[in-house]
DNA sequence: CCCTTAATTCGATAATTATCGAAATATGGA
DNA sequence: TCCATATTTCGATAATTATCGAATTAAGGG
């Protein structure tokens, strides 16, 4: 990955307007959530919302697609993927302490 | 991991110089870098690395000690091993994807 | 074709951030 | 004590970002 791509993903996730709705569709799953509900949920102006979902989508952190009238967006994981792979091999190669915290966290997960 | 927490240590990332200061570090290891040489190995003047330094360590990503007249950085493996718990458990909890790509880094980076 | 709904793009403004030189602080040595 | 080195803090400026209302584009239904 790039340190360009990297560096325009972390920021994507900087803000918390733009983590707040990134979480949301995390949560929403592949159903994903239309550009309006995500601005009601978060209390703010639907310009806004589509400025940050713009902004992850150009990050590859969520897809959009048109159903009729909605713009559905949803959380991507590759995306989500790659920069933690990033983060692991790129950023933090083999250090122990970081693999510990992400095996603890995977097998949680699981 | 609060949210406010992680948009700091998302923004520490989300700058270029910042985010090559902090490779750096991480390439280091233990020993770590004083401030004046991750200055001069990124071509920045020293007041601007020491603010950018400032950041990252009030994100939890790096740590600082005195060494006589040397500041010496350390990047923080328990800050950065926090992050990607946080990434993982609150923001893509239980997706396949994620687990792969993650699975997949581990086994690479052991 | 017009009206309503859903979202985006545009334009303006306020707030935050990046950068650096100059001044200040801390350390060690002659 | 004075000087040189290493770094930080301060202050200024330029650049970027967040926010929102108004205007625009797109879709569906009468």
């Amino acid at each position: 990955m790039e340190i360009a791509t990297a560096t325009d993903a972390f920021a994507a996730l900087a803000q918390e307007t733009r983590l707040r709705a990134f979480r949301l569709l995390v949560r929403a799953g592949p159903a994903g959530l239309p550009a309006g509900e995500i601005a009601r949920a978060l209390g703010a102006a639907p310009s806004t919302l589509s400025t940050h979902l713009g902004l992850l989508q150009r990050a590859g952190l969520v897809t959009s697609e048109r159903r009729s009238r909605r713009i559905v967006y949803r959380a991507d994981f590759d995306g989500v993927g790659a920069l933690m792979r990033f983060l692991m091999e790129d950023c933090c190669k083999g250090h122990r302490t970081v693999r510990a915290a992400v095996r603890a966290a995977l097998e949680e997960a699981a």
